[in-house]
DNA sequence: TTAATTGTTAGAGTGACGTTCAAATTCTTG
DNA sequence: CAAGAATTTGAACGTCACTCTAACAATTAA
């Protein structure tokens, strides 16, 4: 005697509500406790049918990942192109690149995927790029106030690297939730550090 | 019939001889690879010895980093209380403070350990402590230059939670190998960032 | 010395996980 | 509508952290 027939309907965007999972997941939940099969339970699907969309897991938490700085590429833009002072929109900028707050998904994904001993050479070029946007944006904003006159005139290169660094140990500070790392905070360091070197 | 009696030696200093290869294994294969029962296999272990010793493998990752931190802690006293300029003992707190190159254990360990989603009450004062005494050294440094004239007259404390910042977020590209992290370039922006900061 | 107690060690067992795989089902297309 | 491609399931596998029991060694008590 057969088994029951379970409905064996097809999903929408299976890939995006897996994903989307994946985040809040980790937000809630944190990393150590996202398992492929639990996630699948999230969203209907079995363990096979989440690994027959990404391979492995390492290249789950890359392609969100991937998925997340996507969607804040398009929120970075925007902002980056609207017609204010370049310190307006380095502030804007700023505030897009730090984490939410403790646990934000899109910097545990980092740490994680930069974490790992072995990266294809694949996977690094990919992880290489999406820091590169946000480097490339930063420095084309500096270069621009520079030459607006609103800016002091510094290497865009040089200050982006350093503003990337202070953001980053911000950002590490702020995601692991260490005591004392408020993001307000964070804002006024960071605000400060800029008026110190870019103002006239 | 019994089997051959294999020699139940006792080890000496087990605890150590486990932090060390641990220590090792990160920086030779990370932490990905990390496992008890090879770890165990290493200096001749059971992994059930491992586990009597150490309880779990969060507890034992957080052990050996307040093992390293402890032998770092000793030489940075040293440096502190050479008689020297302020400024030339700043240069060597960064130099202990920033990872050796890629996969420092010492900083892999400060990842997984704060990356941990629901730290005990007891790990969480732990860590911190171990933070705090880079803070606190740091804030008395700047202190003691300041009032020697050396440095010009900023907010130490103000100051070092900017420094740690920067420090994080160049050590954490130096430890993941971000491409373009350098040492050499990281201790050049490091030092730039002391001079403006705290050059009269 | 021996007996009892405590501390140390091994290794088998357990459950959860990521991953693989073959079979079953649904969709697409000629 | 038939054939092939894409999707989906769930069982199986190997590995891991961790548990547990029994054995062994060191220390202490008598």
């Amino acid at each position: 005697m057969p088994g029951p027939v379970r409905p064996r309907r097809r999903l929408k965007q299976p890939r995006e509500q897996v994903m989307a999972a994946a985040m809040t997941a980790i937000a809630e939940r944190g990393l150590a406790e996202l398992t492929i099969a639990g996630l699948g339970r999230e969203v209907g699907m079995s363990s096979g049918h989440v690994m027959y969309y990404f391979g492995s897991k390492d290249e789950l938490l890359l392609q969100t990942l991937e998925w997340s700085e996507e969607q804040l590429g398009v929120e970075r833009r925007a902002v980056l192109s609207r017609p204010v002072p370049a310190r307006e929109r380095l502030d804007a900028f700023v505030d897009l690149y730090l984490p939410d707050g403790p646990r934000d998904p899109r910097w545990v994904l980092w740490s994680e995927v930069w974490n790992r001993s072995h990266p294809t050479e694949e996977a690094l070029r990919r992880q290489l790029d999406l820091e590169l946007v946000w480097h490339r944006d930063l420095v084309a904003l500096v270069a621009e106030g520079i030459s607006h006159g609103e800016f002091r005139s510094v290497d865009p290169e040089r200050f982006a690297v350093r503003m990337r660094a202070l953001l980053d140990g911000f950002g590490t500070h702020l995601v692991v939730g260490l005591p004392g790392a408020d993001r307000g905070q964070v804002l006024g360091h960071v605000g400060e550090f800029v008026v110190d070197s870019l103002g006239r």
